[in-house]
DNA sequence: TCTGGGGTCCTAGGACCC
DNA sequence: TCTGGGGTCCTAGGACCC
């Protein structure tokens, strides 16, 4: 993580650290297999229907940026900007040549594409830099760590990268190429699409300084309005901010997006490592009405402890959340003596946290499991229960049950 | 612009222990 | 009894990311 001090160049600022970036991930996955829809507007929905207004936007083309389409937008809205072009078809007062298509998210086809570009990735480091590592954040997303090629190759490695990619996988990437992952990252995102942005050592400080803040990876929209009132706009504007005034205001993020304001950022590239949490949460009409919101719950517990299992995962906490109109989120977690696999203790318990809310008129619902622990069930159930480690008693830790674990169990 | 789904990390207060 | 200090775990909420 960052250092305690803040030195004026990162003393690591040698590496060449890449972030690569799909474009409009989703939407190209879906123009690979349906090439008629290349140059088209196209919107992808999460939770849409085919012929139906419900759900929001997970990606739009540019084409579809240009009628006003947005990331996170409901798909009633983007409807309203962008007519669907069958719509547009049967209606007199709509003009087929201003509308677009739109599409349900097809996960389990985006996997498929992201491993083949995770593939050519993947070899494209092993080739030039031995001692590479890769980090994949995100379905459509990596950073790289490739040093050794040091920076007079960098550009090239960088474009060939992106060749590579398009080639082998049929979707484009943007690269950013910069000695940290703050960087990188802003730099990928600077000519998209289809770009690549190279900021060499000596040129991040005068890159990042005439930035909106916004840009920095950290700074949202709270924290972007509350630099705004402090007068600070721009990256260069952080940078020449008092770091302790900043850490006063805002923490450890402050100390933090200062730092990559000034464009230094000791994260090493690493893989990422097992998950923290796994949960599952739906929208639904927002209803008051007992029976749906168990049923919801119920299904979602059921859907949890499945990929908890599938992924060879215990859990020692077991949670809720709630959504109340307009949007007020409420989370109520429970904690058991030690960690399980058990389903029907996953619903029993989510059920009994959802009973606050019983009255409660809500819009939303999600289970979750937390304080996972991947210690092999396989090889406990051979070594009996005793921890490899030997820092927990034998008897402190329940089996890793498929049967049944009662309330008893609970610490409170 | 009234908002989908899956995550991470940080903070702050309280319980509890020695 | 008016009262120390350190440490860990738990819960709830918030900001952020893709």
């Amino acid at each position: 993580m960052d250092g305690p001090l803040s030195a004026e160049r990162d003393p690591r600022d040698d590496r060449v650290v890449c972030h690569v970036d799909m474009d409009c991930f989703y939407a190209a996955c879906e123009r690979l297999r349906e090439p008629a829809l290349r140059g088209e507007p196209l919107v992808v929905g999460m939770g849409y229907e085919p012929n139906e207004d419900i759900g929001a936007v997970a990606t739009a083309s540019y084409e579809a940026r240009e009628y006003g389409v947005g990331s996170a937008m409901p798909i009633s809205e983007a409807l309203e900007r962008l007519p669907r072009k069958v719509d547009a078809a049967r209606d007199d007062d709509l003009d087929v040549a201003e509308a677009g298509f739109y599409r349900p998210v097809d996960m389990g086809f985006y996997k498929e594409v992201s491993a083949e570009v995770r593939a050519a990735v993947e070899a494209a480091v092993a080739e030039a830099d031995p001692d590479g590592t890769v980090r994949n954040v995100s379905i459509d997303e990596s950073y790289l760590d490739v040093s050794a090629v040091g920076w007079d190759a960098a550009e090239s490695f960088a474009a060939a990268l992106r060749e590579r990619i398009e080639r082998e996988a049929g979707v484009t990437a943007s690269v950013g190429v910069a000695p940290n992952m703050s960087t990188a990252k802003v730099a990928s995102d600077y000519d998209k699409p289809d770009g690549l942005v190279v900021v060499r050592p000596d040129e991040v400080r005068d890159f990042l300084a005439p930035l909106p803040v916004g840009e920095l990876h950290g700074v949202g929209p709270v924290t972007a309005d509350r630099l705004a009132e402090l007068g600070i706009e721009t990256a260069g504007d952080l940078a020449a901010a008092d770091p302790a005034a900043l850490a006063d205001a805002f923490g450890s993020r402050g100390r933090a997006v200062h730092r990559h304001a000034r464009g230094v950022d000791d994260r090493e590239v690493t893989p990422v490592g097992k998950p923290k949490s796994l949960s599952s949460e739906k929208a639904l009409s927002t209803t008051d009405d007992g029976t749906t919101k168990r049923e919801l719950v119920a299904g979602l517990a059921a859907e949890v402890a499945e990929r908890a299992r599938s992924k060879g995962a215990l859990y020692k906490t077991i949670g809720v959340k709630v959504v109340r109109p307009p949007f007020d989120i409420n989370t109520r977690a429970r904690s058991l003596s030690g960690p399980v696999d058990d389903p029907d203790l996953v619903e029993e318990v989510a059920l009994d946290l959802l009973s606050e809310f019983a009255d409660d008129r809500v819009r939303k619902l999600g289970v979750r499991v937390s304080n996972l622990d991947f210690a092999d069930a396989e090889q406990a159930s051979l070594a009996g229960w005793e921890d490899p480690e030997g820092d927990v008693e034998a008897g402190d830790r329940p089996p890793a049950t498929r049967g049944r674990t009662t309330l008893d169990d609970f610490d409170g």
